[in-house]
DNA sequence: GCAGTGTAAAGTGTCAACACTTTTGCGAGT
DNA sequence: ACTCGCAAAAGTGTTGACACTTTACACTGC
């Protein structure tokens, strides 16, 4: 019954648990949304010991939280988690930024220039989904020329773990123009191989992303008041 | 038989593995070594399917690798990743030393003296534990006041894992006299509320400590050469 | 109609047994 | 003595059953 040909079979709990995880980040499964041993285990088509063991390495993870006797729970972020998160996260991406002025190379140069042409066109276009998946790749593209494949992880799973903010982010087209002019900006700056500027616009890129997400969700706020 | 009344029972998996967390985290379990179900099973005084479970959160804590019919091993940890998170660890609590100039408060202040001296002391009575225990709430402290839960507990974590790297630092009298120095260079700068020469400090010191690692690990090596 | 109670259903916690894989070690053959 | 192969032992992987706790719901009494 099951489809867990994700990977090179680790084991039933290791796969159980990445497909799990996939679903969790995807949203398919809501924060705050409980967990079915039973149900899991029937559409999965194992028994619950394998089950039980994948959900226990998410709640490792910190993905899921667990209530003795009640189940585990899809974990939810507060707005104060979220807002320690994106600080450091902008705190791991200018130091990737700053690092990335010394070991960037032409082709790295190229995919930037594709990356940041294709955002424009993303923004003329108004397709939110396409910016959001290239948007990602640039900034992973800064984090792999850190060097650091343990900085890259950590910023990996900040931006997963945002997913698990309750309030979806929702990306107007002005907030992707003024996002790209940044990306840009720091763009040159390590080409110019200025390294305390492209540390400074990374980490305020970061933290201007997080204003626009804040500033959406009050609207959203003010909006459910009106309803 | 089992002893576990660490915490207001979670369940026995997590029980237990906090337990193991600690034996890892202590050393007794040494990285690389394998954890038998079945031992830890009779040890504990239950059966193997908490043991298997909390494994399995150690496993998502990424303090232990899984190996298919083999079992799970202690994580190791390699130099590079050892310079990665020195790295990273240098980053956060840079952060924190930088904010620290906006939130102490005078109580702060005199736990900060009563640190430092009581470091003093340990330098000359040559007590490298006591110098380690009282290290590490001086960091803990400045950790706290950067009001960022998030980052305090990633700073620990950060703190933690680097116990699992094979060779043990070890504190030559000389190194925890540098080391205080800079303790007191970075309390002062937090006290005159210089933000940014606390975090340059701040960041410098946990560096120079990766230094001085790799330094006595260098010396281990050519001593162990020679035997 | 409503609060309180008791019971059934749903769900999690634990266990012991069995299946499968890997490792160990003995013994035959060279 | 050494190697190869086979068989026993050790260990992990998975399962179904049973115990316990929480939740849902109908029933009783007011």
């Amino acid at each position: 019954m099951s489809r867990l040909q994700t990977s090179p079979d680790q084991g039933l709990p290791l796969g159980i648990a990445d497909e799990l995880k996939r679903l969790i980040h995807a949203g398919e499964i809501a924060p705050g949304e409980r967990l079915n041993e039973a149900a899991l285990a029937l559409r999965i088509g194992t028994s619950r010991g394998p089950i039980r063991e994948a959900i226990r390495i998410l709640t490792g993870l910190g993905l899921v939280t667990a209530v003795r006797n009640r189940g585990v729970f899809v974990r939810q972020i507060s707005v104060r988690e979220m807002i320690e998160i994106y600080e450091l996260r902008a705190l791991v991406f200018g130091y990737a930024a700053g690092l990335a002025t010394e070991n960037i190379q032409e082709p790295d140069k190229q995919e930037f220039e594709r990356l940041l042409t294709g955002m424009d066109s993303a923004c003329d276009s108004g397709d939110g989904d396409l910016y959001y998946a290239l948007n990602l790749q640039f900034h992973l593209l800064i984090l792999q020329l850190s060097n650091n494949q343990r900085a890259r992880q950590t910023y990996e799973d900040y931006v997963k773990e945002l997913h698990l903010f309750r309030r979806r982010y929702f990306n107007a087209p002005g907030n992707m123009r003024r996002s790209n002019a940044e990306h840009r900006q720091i763009y040159e700056a390590i080409l110019k191989g200025n390294a305390g500027r492209a540390k400074l616009l990374a980490e305020r890129h970061v933290l201007k992303g997080r204003q626009r997400l804040l500033g959406s969700l009050e609207q959203n706020m003010q909006a459910a008041d009106q309803a």
